[in-house]
DNA sequence: TGTACATCAGTGAACGCGCGTTCACTGATGTAC
DNA sequence: TGTACATCAGTGAACGCGCGTTCACTGATGTAC
């Protein structure tokens, strides 16, 4: 049951979900804070009493985003283990899900133009995703004979550059738009090929 | 040698040139018409003889940008005839290159905002870098045999998204700034890894 | 349980700013004769 | 070659707007006694 008088009662956590819906709706450039505290039912000082300003509201919808995003990571990883393939793949199929099921926090995250090393809090929470993907790299990797190895940051850019590649030119209303793919399959079948290309599956897996 | 007097003499062209600069000092939201116009020397309603407005100066920045890109694809396929390989490997080398040597255009073309049906115009140079691309992909899937063969749309996507996604993660001050390598290596391997994966090059090529 | 008071999350008015856009104008250029 | 004139690319002032931010304030809430 929502109080709703002169005080708001959970004004900063309004604020950000309001945040995340213009975002959504406009991209970083449409969001304002005028807008966000009118959505939320407030006039614009009020924004004042949670966040330092506009930039500090973003950096944190950009810190939840990332919050989510790496607890969905890491909750692929641990459905799929212990083997090193399903974890990898679980994690793959995470990014594009949360990219879609999300899409405010993502743009927030990746769009927004604010740094991930604005705070530590952030920087150490977009860390924490980022060790996910390198962890599940890293777990698959050993599979491929040391000689032909690429390092794990390596192979897990090549995997972050697909995934992030595909959600933005063909899972919003992009140029590759005209694509007869579903970004899902287009994600699948490309770290499929590519991870025959390192030999962890078979050539007609 | 330039006029310089009270008329401008080629603002047009200047106009768009400053708005490359601008956007790609501070990205596509800190585009301004105004800045743009005192950039060229001259005052913001000038700019209403040669555009409709702002979206119309980005749109046409834009154009540009994918005539260039456009061009610099098929000489780099041109180049790498008649080898199909070759042709390819080419078109993702000049895909980085022009992202780096024309990062104001590159993001006004995928970074703006701006619709690729806004004009036909628009629309015909964007379709054209397209089949650039496919064609490659097409020439090269002609050496898959043709029951392991990816649709070559699907092939040239998977190209197209991770050369974005190393282009926006890692080429930028972005998040995956960290990376230990350069945006070329990046994208080089990963593509390597990939036709492996196609089986159109040899596991240890 | 009731009252006095401190706290602090909100208001609302005001600010200066730069934006995109419009308008009547002006003055440089180029052409006709 | 010189003059009259049409063209049109620029000016500069003005507009309304929404922005982010500040400030003194007010009124709801929660706590001490």
């Amino acid at each position: 049951m929502r109080k709703r008088g002169y005080h708001h009662g959970n004004l900063r956590q309004a604020l950000v979900e309001a945040a995340f819906t213009l975002i959504e709706a406009k991209g970083p450039t449409g969001f304002t804070l005028s807008e966000a505290a009118k959505q939320a039912g407030v006039t614009p000082a009020a924004v004042y009493r949670h966040f330092e300003g506009r930039e500090d509201l973003i950096a944190e919808a950009a810190r939840q985003g990332y919050e989510i995003f790496a607890d969905l990571m890491q909750y692929a990883y641990d459905k799929g283990q212990p083997s090193a393939l399903a974890s990898f793949e679980a994690t793959g199929r995470a990014y594009l899900a949360f990219a879609r099921q999300y899409p405010g926090h993502y743009i927030a995250m990746f769009e927004s133009g604010i740094s991930v090393n604005r705070t530590s809090e952030l920087a150490e929470v977009a860390a924490r995703a980022r060790g996910v993907m390198e962890k599940a790299a890293m777990d698959l990797s050993q599979h491929i004979p040391s000689d032909k190895r690429p390092p794990a940051s390596m192979f897990s850019a090549h995997i972050w550059a697909m995934s992030h590649g595909v959600v933005e030119l063909f899972a919003r209303n992009s140029p590759g738009t005209q694509s007869p793919f579903s970004p899902e399959d287009l994600l699948e079948s490309g770290i499929g090929v590519y991870l025959r290309g390192l030999g962890l599956i078979k050539p007609d897996g």
